[in-house]
DNA sequence: CGTGATTTTGAAGCATTTCAACTCTGGTGG
DNA sequence: CCACCAGAGTTGAAATGCTTCAAAATCACG
């Protein structure tokens, strides 16, 4: 859904050739960032808050190393795993447009985490183009991501959303160069049930129906490891899910005049 | 603060104090934009598309006036209504990260749309703070929108989940000033369906449901127009369809150590 | 006024949830 | 060392809620 089978999505893309009049010194953002602006790391370890509901927005935070997940919290008590974040992912973009975080930020395992005043990024993205340019692309990838999530919840059975999931997870490990065979979910059935919108007993089961149809495999009896046999698998059983249900020859899309900007 | 009700949670907000080392010569989006980069202006009618799947990114748009959604497709025919704008929202955002445009933006009705470049406007928001924190800020509530989004999607049954649909319109309606005791639906059932992941046929029994519970009402034959007769009841609607689920004294949440930044 | 699109409503079918029982693993203490 | 327990996962059967299929009513447009 995201790339055909991109690795560059990650870094700072120069999005139009005429929108960096710069010479790109390092398309690293970890580089850029130290480079500009005072960077404060920090180690967390599994259950550590980043950030949390209502602390007024300070810090931006760039994920260095680990696994994090964010986590909606509504008034009237209901919670959501709204997403999840690897190495070169930021967190903290939700509360800067009311001056304080909207949702919870919190580690999965040990990592690292890149800490930057908002403050001082704000000013520094005005005299370093290609910093304005990365936060820009960041924000623009989490926005696209957050809608394929909405996507997968709101069209796919429960089976495939969970194929979805894995097949997302694999392709955000591949990007980074982690290994892809063998993956550790460090998520329970029912965090990952409270992500996709599913109680743990149907996450539980869709695993099992995976493995049976020799998509995935659990190599250990422990069923937090579990490696990828085919990953192309993972696509096709979602395509036919859907495949399945139409049958039709669905009459052409007819493009209704569309009205293009200039 | 400027105004006193509402509309100001629309308009360039201060994130902190020290972000803005700046005198805040207008805090309306509109004004700033024209002072500082070139805006072009284009009327568009129902139908229209601002921008299109795979058209490469030059321009960014911000809603003047009408009511826009963006549409995802996915390769394998799937498709979802992912977000509803209106004034002062912004298009195009999700073309930053890889040059090029990831979703359809199309106008539900007749509006406005001014338009500026990408590059110009990046260029210019390095002059004018005010301008890159006016981005931010947009970028921001949009993401915090679709989260809240997924939220609903995820959490809430069927009826549940299209009157909270109608609570936030209202919301938005609300914080533009605009009426919100008799709204309009642009969307038809089955549009309404794929933003919120239901058929055609749940959406119209919900309605039904929400009228014969006096929470809105038809005050014409059409159904396309309707009245919320008390709001409240809207957010008391939601919330029932929790605690109904629940009816236990859930225990208190153990605030297990929140470890904050610094 | 017709014709086609939209909406409503009913009844049957199906996917997921709910409830419940059981297994497995890892950790703790007798 | 093993009994025991708690947390996590699996699996089955019943219940529920949404979808699907179908038909009729209503609205919109020429």
């Amino acid at each position: 859904m995201l790339n055909p089978a991109a690795i560059s999505s990650h870094t700072a893309h120069p999005v139009h050739a005429a929108c960096m009049p710069l010479r790109m010194t390092s398309s690293d953002p970890f580089e850029l960032l130290k480079a500009h602006v005072s960077v404060n790391r920090r180690v967390v370890r599994e259950g550590d808050r980043v950030h949390q509901v209502g602390q007024p927005l300070e810090w931006l935070h760039v994920i260095h190393s680990g696994s994090f997940k964010t986590v909606n919290l509504a008034p009237d008590g209901r919670e959501q795993v709204v997403g999840l974040h690897l190495k070169g992912d930021w967190l903290g973009f939700d509360g800067i447009a009311r001056g304080q975080h909207t949702c919870d930020a919190v580690a999965m395992d040990i990592g690292e985490v890149w800490s930057v005043s908002y403050a001082a990024l704000l000013q520094a993205s005005t005299r370093v183009p290609a910093l304005a340019a990365l936060l820009h692309a960041a924000m623009s990838r989490e926005m696209t991501r957050e809608r394929n999530a909405m996507m997968t919840l709101c069209t796919l059975p429960a089976t495939a959303r969970v194929a979805e999931f894995l097949r997302v997870w694999v392709e955000s490990m591949s990007e980074r160069g982690l290994r892809t065979d063998l993956i550790t979910l460090r998520m329970t059935r029912a965090e990952i049930g409270k992500y996709l919108g599913l109680t743990l007993e149907t996450v539980s089961r869709a695993f099992s129906q995976l493995a049976r149809a020799n998509v995935i495999d659990f190599p250990e009896k422990g069923r937090r490891h579990l490696s990828i046999t085919d990953p192309d698998a993972l696509s096709r059983f979602v395509q036919r899910s859907q495949t399945d249900k139409e049958d039709l020859p669905r009459a052409a899309c007819v493009a209704n005049e569309p009205c293009m900007v200039h």
